[in-house]
DNA sequence: ACGGCTACTGCAATCGACTGCGACGTACGG
DNA sequence: CCGTACGTCGCAGTCGATTGCAGTAGCCGT
């Protein structure tokens, strides 16, 4: 037996379905008679009817459902807040979908494109690079969007982010604190907002703190990436520059200088202080375990949701943004130079 | 402007929207002539015509996606399956939509019925407990589905699970090697075919190679989770039973052994042998490096979506159903006893 | 008693694509 | 020269829900 559609309904509360379709509705139940109305509930209960949410997104344009846009599922950075932005959403009865870019600009098009024809009522897009002419033409066409953790150059657009300055100024600090004098940073791709924010971050604390501001000390890697780290951390070893701490990007890149301490021969933090960015799970159970800046990865999630749905429920309201405060988590990387 | 529908096209080409519709979809192309077919194709092309997936899917209750049921994408275990099935089906033209469930039978009953309204075409379900008999009534409605990583009891459905018996079998031969003679199992939950198959194969490895099948050196977790295994693991040792070597249900569940050797002074792997399962990633980096047994998380994500393909092009075909095989990756975490 | 108003409810069109059936024209065989 | 068959194409209905418009009934006031 297929599933009952509203005609069903209408037939066994012998109403007409336009009727049916009023009474369900709670925006138009007004409009009908109360006593109507609950015969067609009741008729709708019995016959366990669940409209088809395919047949109204095609009549009214919408379909409850947002986008969630993400480079890759695999980096343990997005899960979290990817739930994060579930749990608001499904509460305010969305549902998300989620596509993965690889970074790939085409995939991103034909993927995004692909929500798009769903009819998703909104996107929330954590694969922003700097230059991203795709998003500026959807923002042109109306499409309600926030941007997580990153911005996108010369685009007035939601975003949530953590407070990248105040987690490196964090980070800087400790390292400080404990004596050290040249810190490295390895940076992120500067062609991502993240990445060039975090690095500027850095020269500032540096010099706040009366750290080197040797620009040899900073190297900036090619992606986000464990390899990535890994060979931005030989080059500054070989480039011959002296330094007893790091702070990495992220996380990622700083799990990449594990690799090269190994190969290198070097203590960690007897010889070099090492500290990441995000906050990613298991950074406790690692060796050495990692200090790190952690950043509210649920909560950006969440709020990303919550400004989507502010921006959908009124699209003249101006672009709010926010910053969210990480905080520093101290483990066994760090400790003052020899 | 709004985008382009079949009528823009049939108007551009001068011709009927039903034989617009013909021509741009290979199947009936044949029943129009080439000439008109040509014409049709380049106006669609000129107008950047895309189809709407939702009014296709009204007419023909197809929606070419497909639903990925997992209990928490915030375990690592699952985004590289989801991104292996994500390959193949977005190859063969499919969509993929993910939910979590948490394990919560409502959570998720509610999810797949929200599926099914939007005419998925078939499921990858890897929450499955042993007794689940919305599956069964799915299975019974004619749902397509396939299973990964776990069964359901008395339900023939195709699955796609690591060899669970021969990586039990790879982690007990290899402590047996080191020389271990008491080594104690961290099962899984009982009430998941993993849970059980595992335990089972460990008590028949640990006969085979000549251990102690003593039944207290077996404690099961009551999730897979670093806390359970904790706690499990505490149980353990609190009552009394001797042993060198452990073998755990998974990767999170030696994860937390880790915190329980931290409190208790044990040392890993001088005291006590560690092994894992599944080889989720960062483990190269734990201290000390977890040995444990590695599936393919990848390939088992893209067999479990072939096999769908399978299911849904000829739901006649027997269920088929594959054992992959995992390997043994020894790190730091195991050693002879002392 | 009648006009007019309100409160309901039904009719029918619509969203965009698909498809069974019928119509038209041409070509071909008889 | 006519009938048939085939190749093409258009018509109109359909999927299921929504919604502007119109119609009915009942009620009130004058």
């Amino acid at each position: 037996m297929p599933a009952p559609t509203l005609r069903d309904v209408a037939l066994v509360a012998g109403v007409h379905p336009a009727t049916a379709s009023r009474a369900l509705n709670p925006q138009t139940r007004p409009l009908v008679n109360a006593d109507t109305a609950r015969k067609v509930l009741r008729a709708a209960e019995s016959l366990g009817y669940q409209p088809n949410p395919i047949a109204r997104s095609l009549k009214t344009a919408r379909s409850t459902t947002i986008g969630l846009v993400i480079p890759d599922l695999t980096n343990p950075l997005f899960p979290p807040i990817v739930r994060g932005a579930e749990d608001v959403l499904s509460t305010a009865g969305y549902n998300a979908w989620i596509t993965n870019t690889d970074n790939d600009p085409a995939r991103e098009e034909a993927q995004i494109e692909s929500l798009r024809s769903r009819q998703v009522e909104g996107l929330i897009v954590a694969t922003a690079r700097r230059q991203h002419p795709l998003l500026a033409r959807l923002h042109e066409q109306g499409i309600r969007m926030v941007l997580v953790n990153r911005r996108v150059d010369g685009l007035e657009l939601p975003s949530v982010t953590a407070d990248d300055a105040v987690g490196i100024e964090l980070a800087v600090a400790h390292l400080a604190a404990l004596g050290h004098h040249r810190v490295a940073h390895l940076a992120g791709p500067q062609d991502t907002s993240t990445g060039v924010v975090r690095a500027r971050a850095f020269r500032h604390a540096a010099r706040d703190h009366g750290l080197s501001d040797d620009p040899a000390l900073i190297a900036a890697c090619a992606y986000w990436s464990e390899q990535d780290g890994a060979a931005a951390l030989r080059r500054l070893l070989d480039s011959g520059t002296e330094f007893t701490g790091i702070v990495c990007g992220n996380d990622l890149i700083a799990l990449g200088c594990y690799d090269v301490f190994a190969e290198r021969g070097l203590r960690c933090p007897e010889d070099v202080s090492l500290v990441g960015f995000n906050g990613m799970p298991f950074l406790d159970k690692m060796r050495p375990p990692l200090t790190t800046v952690s950043i509210p990865h649920h909560e950006i999630g969440a709020e990303a949701a919550r400004l989507l749905l502010d921006v959908i429920d009124d699209p003249t309201r101006p672009p709010r943004s926010v910053l969210l405060a990480p905080s520093l988590v101290v483990r066994s990387s760090t400790a003052a130079p020899r």
